[in-house]
DNA sequence: GCCGTTTTCGGCCCGACTGTTTTCAGTCG
């Protein structure tokens, strides 16, 4: 799982932090960040490349590119080295409680010797912050409060509860009167798979009912802070929720700031300055005469400064300005194009609704065909038999007649398959002649995650060479927030996949999200095709595919590389794989 | 420390809110 890569940016991104808490320079503070995230994000392997590679890398240089040979080949960084000597780790660690930045960090580390949120604790019930320049009463409670959040959960939310909150504000403030628009911005309109907090939008002349409506909704435990442009609430649940009102003709600027993401919006100021304008959340500006050129939307925006309108979810800086400048962005896949789920459950296995209830809410969703794929024997808790397998089969048969015939939209067909074990040998639950019988096959990983890497490697390798397997379910089995996804040598499965013409799946469940997007982005490169699944164990399961759409969507996804977008004919000449029969 | 249609030096995004510092620094996004 570790590539260097990802060590590399974790040492940049600390070494970033020490620069700023040990007072240095600014300007080199963000480069480093900077480079973290261009190092973290870029597809190839930093210890496959030499220095002259390295510097390809955007944001890296000279000096950078010879810390990281440095870091290749001794493990270290002399100069992280020497700023960690001067500041202990538990300082920095101080800089992850809300409200407490480098600055301050450095003042209780330097006056007071404080190095550990402990200690912080400690002093501030003894009152021996009071002293200190810069620090009252009221930067004492906010300290005591933001240690409290970052203890409990205080983290991100997955995006799904997040989702949910947004949509209710939405729906609330639309109703106030003078609201002109009212959206929700941020890493949601982003799609990310977690969320710190939620940026809701809105336009209006005047925000003084909105802020009020706002700080009034049941679920508002604390308002966090409240001006007439800017306020801040914490639901009763936890999550922080940004309320922003600007004037409804500067509704396209604002936008566009607020669903950031920060590098996305450096990008896109940088590109305004060197043009002689200046963009804030209020317009595009000219700079010597101060009119204000555009800003009614997002497109006009873009526009003015030669792009043109960039969706959201590609907005991390990932390559989407330059791709815009040239006029090559991909033409990102739809959820409105995809024609059928390949990955769902019943009641037969560990579903929670009968096959005829899935169906039917598959066939109300106006899909146009549907994969029923049921655990297999091998995962014991689930008692599957072939008899019982065979006669849901003869079911799903009937139902296909049915669904077929129905003239409502096209009708739907109904595929009959299965989701597979695939065991520490890289074998599955039943022999090929078995297997031929199903219409589709999805194999998972659902046990012994943590095989030596070599291991991990052959197993998926194996299943992909395996004529029966279609698609590779949840592919790195993590669970955002509670387990990392396996450690098998990832280039070598998607080289597998592209070869096999093997599917790796885009689960969509928001606890899964996996593949996640940046591994869709190193996936795609090695020419792997994938399927977009809910892998629904229930009805309501069935609506998460928008998240799934979505990461494929940050991963610079077109409806051709997505195999349930096809037509059926030829997502079947794609099932058919290496079988022979 | 990186970068370049203002290219080898001199810039580097911009604004809101808070608390304490009576005019601004720190933090956040």
């Amino acid at each position: 799982m570790a590539r260097a890569n990802d060590e590399v940016a974790a040492l940049f991104a600390e070494y970033a932090d020490l620069i700023s808490i040990t007072g240095g320079d600014a300007f080199k503070a963000r480069v480093y960040e900077k480079a973290a995230r261009s190092i973290g994000g870029y597809h190839a392997d930093v210890s496959t490349l030499d220095a002259k590679g390295l510097k390809e890398i955007p944001n890296v240089g000279k000096s950078i590119a010879e810390k990281v040979v440095e870091y290749l080949r001794t493990g270290r960084v002399s100069a992280v080295e020497e700023l960690r000597a001067k500041i202990p780790a538990g300082v920095r660690r101080l800089t992850a409680i809300p409200t407490l930045g480098p600055k301050k960090a450095l003042a209780l580390y330097e006056e007071l010797g404080i190095s550990s949120v402990e200690e912080l604790t400690d002093a501030i019930h003894e009152e021996r912050l009071r002293d200190l320049k810069g620090f009252g009463p009221r930067t004492e409670e906010r300290i005591l409060h933001g240690i409290a959040l970052l203890q409990s959960s205080g983290d991100r939310v997955l995006i799904d509860a997040a989702m949910d909150v947004a949509e209710g504000v939405v729906e609330e403030l639309s109703r106030v009167t003078g609201c002109r628009r009212c959206t929700y911005a941020g890493s949601l309109r982003r799609l990310r798979e977690t969320i710190g907090d939620v940026d809701i939008l809105t336009a209006a002349e005047d925000s003084g009912p909105l802020m009020r409506t706002f700080t009034e909704l049941p679920y508002v435990m604390e308002v966090i802070a409240q001006g007439t442009t800017k306020t801040s609430i914490r639901t009763t649940k936890g999550l922080a929720v940004d309320l922003r009102v600007v004037p409804p003709d500067s509704w396209g600027a604002a936008l566009q700031y607020f669903t950031g993401s920060k590098a996305h919006n450096i990008r896109t100021r940088e590109l305004a300055v060197h043009q002689g304008l200046k963009l804030s959340e209020y317009g595009l500006f000219d700079v010597e005469s101060g009119e204000k050129i555009v800003s009614e939307t997002e497109e006009d925006v873009y526009a003015r400064l030669g792009l043109p309108w960039i969706p959201p979810t590609l907005r991390e800086d990932r390559g989407e300005i330059e791709a815009g400048l040239k006029g090559e962005l991909p033409d990102l896949i739809e959820e409105s194009d995809i024609r059928g789920d390949l990955h769902t459950h019943t009641d037969l296995t560990d579903g929670l609704a009968p096959l005829e209830e899935m169906v039917a809410a598959a066939a109300e969703r106006g899909h146009a065909y549907y994969a029923i794929t049921d655990h297999a024997p091998n995962l014991y808790m689930q008692r599957m038999t072939d008899e019982r397998m065979l006669a849901q089969r003869e079911r799903v048969r009937e139902l296909d007649g049915e669904y077929g015939r129905r003239g409502k939209r096209r009708g739907m067909r109904l595929l009959h398959g299965v989701e597979l074990n695939i065991d520490p040998d890289g074998g599955v639950d039943w022999p090929d002649d078995f297997l031929a019988g199903f219409d589709l096959c999805v194999a998972s990983v659902h046990s012994h995650f943590n095989q030596e890497r070599e291991a991990l490697t052959r197993r998926f390798v194996r299943a992909c060479e395996n004529p029966y397997i279609n698609i590779i379910g949840h592919p790195t089995t993590r669970i955002i927030g509670k387990r990392p996804g396996i450690d098998a040598d990832l280039d070598a499965v998607f080289a597998a996949c592209a070869r096999t013409g093997t599917a790796l799946e885009i689960n969509s469940h928001p606890d899964r999200l996996d593949l996640s997007d940046e591994h869709i982005l190193w996936a795609k490169r090695h020419g792997v095709k994938f399927a977009i699944d809910t892998d629904a164990h229930s009805v309501l399961h069935l609506a998460h595919l928008r998240y799934g759409v979505g990461t494929a969507q940050r991963g610079w996804l077109t409806k051709d590389d997505v195999i349930n977008t096809w037509p059926q004919a030829r997502l079947q000449r794609f099932l058919r794989k290496g079988r022979t029969a």
